[in-house]
RNA sequence: GGCCCUUUAGUCUAUCGGUUAGGACACAAGACUCUCAAUCUUGGGAGACGGGUUCGAUUCCCGUAAGGGCCA
């Protein structure tokens, strides 16, 4: 393994980019920097069905704004490339037959539903599912020779007896049974890799010598060391960093809390802030100190500083330290600030037409526009009851609940999706577009009267409509019913 | 359900066996102020529980509980 330190993250360009990735983005930018090793940017699109290009770019750019700069990546190149595991298939591929070879895998021809069934009847008898270990005993040529005739196949890992030990910086050693642990899928049957297989060869293609990621891939680093080992390669450090949480303390998610660093940009969040903020969750400075510079964080981060209970992604203290960074600018500098960020020209042409003809004075831009600019507009409780029609408060919360989801899961945000897929909602439910709309307009807005509703909402984009939605549902639940009259 | 991780106030955290358990956000009260905010002062609030080890445990070990993650 080479001296330098060399580490990566690896999202996933699939939705919005997310707090969680520049939470781990920083941590491992500052490992790196701190010893002026290299911090490589990989992108796990495997997932063709969700991955998009539009995504991959929003992840450059966010994690810039945040101000992590990688060495080596997709869009700047490096020797080790390409970055990009769409186009290493031919990688993955090779190094599963390699193990094929070896015995360390072997192809598996059980079908879906025979699978399914092994795993209803594992259920019923309340045994550990898993794979059952049918191909696992088909001799090596005779195996092979059912690949070569084309019979449809997937690559599992021939998990071995034993017991694995993960050796985790923060967590001293943790000892898994290898009976725990299923014949893993490597290879899919359209020759795709998982995860697993994906991750541990491009690691090692690419020196990595540092693993930071989050918890939640702790219980399956045991595979990660098998296939270590199974290829002959020496395994890199490994550091589970822990998971942001909810209010609720489950893992951070976009149903309970705003994830989108988009958001965070556009409700006006500054990037030192944000960093700032990420660098406060389950680390400390040695001086307890709080409002720092990306670089002091550079200097002074330690795995032993690093606290392993989940913390709490709290905006209000976000909104505090901002304000403190705020009020630290000189008033020249906060101007130019501002100026950039609600007046930015591209923002302002966006928005222009939609004011327009709704303008006597350049003032009543301002007076029309505010909406956009505003952090979180307020709602007015009569305009929500109001909104609801004749619906209770909690029937419009959950209809503003499934559109949600619809808008959640759309791949782009643009004015046609958009629309199609409200009016599919309502069609769905059996209500009219005003139905629906009107609360939008409320919700999005926090007025009864606006500009027109789904161009606004592009122009908010997703991370901030979907907020907005949420929030008024929120409102909604909270509102009490309206008194009946008693006789 | 199985395996794994975690556990100091509502929240983020300090403490690396001996402290009146410290700081920050939030909250409350007061001061300042045309209002609000900011700022300052003050206040309430914490070591999940039970066993050990030790002269002494928040700190080390073992259980239990709770929370979380992963696999299904």
């Amino acid at each position: 393994m080479s001296d330098t330190v060399r580490v990566r993250i690896a999202p996933s360009p699939t939705g919005d980019p997310h707090v969680g990735t520049a939470y781990v983005g920083l941590i491992n930018y500052a490992y790196a920097r701190q010893n002026k090793g290299q911090f490589l940017l990989r992108i796990e699109d495997t997932d063709r069905e969700r991955s998009t290009r539009e995504s991959e770019q929003a992840i450059y750019d966010s994690l810039r704004w945040v101000g992590l700069e990688w060495d080596e990546g997709p869009d700047v190149g490096g020797p080790f490339g390409p970055y990009r595991q769409s186009e290493r298939g031919d990688i993955y591929r090779e190094h599963a037959m390699l193990l094929v070879r070896s015995g360390a895998a072997y192809p598996c021809f059980c079908a879906t539903e025979e699978l399914e069934k092994i795993r209803l009847r594992q259920r019923e008898l309340k045994r550990q599912t898993g794979y059952d270990g049918t191909c696992r005993g088909i001799p090596k040529e005779q195996a092979l020779a059912r690949m070569a005739a084309g019979e449809p196949h997937v690559i599992r890992l021939r998990v071995p007896e034993g017991r694995t030990t993960v050796i985790d910086r923060l967590r001293g050693n943790v000892e898994i049974e290898n009976e725990q642990i299923d014949d893993q899928v490597l290879l899919k049957t359209d020759g795709f890799p998982t995860y697993h297989l994906a991750n541990v060869v491009d690691d090692h293609l690419m020196g990595i010598t540092d693993v930071i990621r989050a918890e939640e891939w702790i219980s399956s680093t045991p595979k990660h060391l098998m296939l270590y080992t199974a290829f002959g390669w020496q395994p890199p450090r490994f550091a589970h960093l822990p998971l942001l949480r909810n209010k609720d303390k489950s893992k951070i998610s976009k149903r309970k809390n705003p994830v989108s660093l988009l958001y965070y940009q556009q409700i006006g969040v500054l990037p030192e802030t944000m960093r700032n903020f990420l660098a406060l969750l389950g680390h400390s400075m040695p001086d307890e100190r709080e409002l720092f510079e990306l670089d002091e964080f550079v200097k002074e981060f330690s795995f032993d500083r690093v606290s392993l209970g989940g913390p709490v992604f709290d905006i209000e203290k976000l909104l505090w330290l901002n304000g403190m960074r705020i009020r630290a600018m000189a008033p020249e500098v906060l101007a130019g600030r501002i100026r950039d960020h609600l007046y930015a020209l591209d923002r302002l042409t966006a928005m222009v037409p939609m004011a327009q003809e709704r303008m006597r004075t350049l003032g009543d831009f301002a007076e029309v526009t505010s909406f956009y600019l505003v952090m979180t507009p307020k709602l007015a409780a009569d305009d929500l009851r109001e909104a609801c029609k004749t619906r209770t408060t909690k029937e419009a919360a959950t209809l503003l609940a499934g559109a949600i989801e619809k808008l959640d899961a759309l791949r782009a945000f643009d004015k046609e999706l958009v629309e199609t897929t409200l009016r599919a909602y309502c069609e769905e439910l059996q209500i009219t577009t005003g139905d629906l709309f009107g609360l939008f307009r409320v919700a999005i807005t926090g007025r009864k009267a606006a500009p027109p509703l789904i161009e606004s909402m592009v122009i908010l984009g997703r991370a901030v409509s979907s907020q907005r939605l949420r929030a008024a549902a929120e409102a909604l639940k909270a509102l009490p019913e309206p008194k009946k009259k008693e006789g």
